[in-house]
DNA sequence: ATTATCTATAGATCTATAGATAATGC
DNA sequence: ATTATCTATAGATCTATAGATAATGC
């Protein structure tokens, strides 16, 4: 029964990693602690030596889901140092983030503010991360304008994604998509 | 106990309204039939003589209240004939639009893709008649260029109200709309 | 007689806890 | 000896149904 300390901590890991998932899928109520060990390959029981409660898995799932996206929007930019920006918004609004568990932000973007405040604690420090990733990769002005085209570039990419999922006609997703890519890399 | 029919159908209607209300605040998932039949002033076992399911009930409140918030719309633009994107996109970004039980489409948007069909197309109805308002609404352009701008903007819109919605930084929600707001009406 | 609504409950599910088990790590 | 994990369950909550009640409407 009983594993190594390493072993634990990858358990821990693991089930963090696959909580993510699971929360994006189906929502913070959408999804139950039996369930979301039992995809870790753990039992209901052993959940509560790990995690103070399901907020708090819930808090600390998020957070790391978004820590992961912020990682991989720096690289990408890194990647094309010429266009950050297109690189960033067409990684965003490509057909993948229809998928149920692409983008935290958008795949619990109505989610969250019914969460307690670590939940939304994390929430909010993603969005932050993620516009000053695009405040950064904007092509240019002061930086209080690069702060604004950033905010209003990530509502656009959220807004796109979420209406794209939500819909059941692939064509509408597919456009309401494309449009938003071309005005934002135009 | 019974009422008169004129009556039964007055609750009914109160029931659908209270439900747009409760599920918009705290998602599908988040109020239950028994808490949805008291808010409206019956109890818990007079529900399923008036509806299938809460599934049913679900999509029968989306739809009422998407099309209470298209009839909106076109009044408004109607009210502004000179201006009536500015009016619409001003309405949808004030402050208002982050209390618990705002538009619709912004406060169910991550709920909406894990719902059964008819919430979805309700859904998915209701975003297309409000695209095709502002479409209406967009000053210029071939009938395909107003759509596609239809769709950025909605996109824009949606996104910036999901956005102050979820975070608990109420300067970082009110930069988050004042900055989509100058970016759709300049 | 019909029916809108009520009370009561079955059956499922969910969070959290209690106590047992067995392998690790001192 | 400690502890990561397991089995089992308490207690709460949720959807849906069954059957009773009493007022409406033919």
């Amino acid at each position: 029964m009983r594993v190594s300390r390493e072993q634990a901590a990858e358990n821990r890991k693991r089930v963090v990693k696959v909580a993510g998932k699971l929360f994006r899928e189906k929502g913070f109520d959408g999804i139950g602690v039996a369930d979301i060990m039992k995809a870790a390959g753990l039992t209901h029981g052993g959940f509560y030596g790990q995690f103070a409660s399901k907020d708090a898995l819930a808090a600390e799932a998020l957070s790391a889901a978004l820590n992961a996206s912020a990682e991989r929007w720096r690289a990408r930019a890194a990647a094309h140092p010429d266009t950050p920006l297109a690189a960033l918004v067409e990684a965003y609004l490509s057909g993948d983030h229809r998928a149920p568990h692409s983008c935290a932000i958008a795949a619990l973007a109505s989610d969250a503010p019914r969460q307690a405040g670590p939940v939304r604690e994390a929430y909010d420090t993603g969005v932050q991360e993620l516009v000053a990733i695009l405040a950064a990769a904007m092509p240019g002005g002061e930086p209080a304008e690069r702060q604004r085209q950033a905010l209003v570039t990530f509502a656009t990419m959220v807004g796109a994604v979420t209406l794209a999922r939500a819909t059941p006609d692939e064509n509408f997703a597919s456009a309401v998509l494309e449009a938003c890519r071309v005005k934002l890399t135009r």
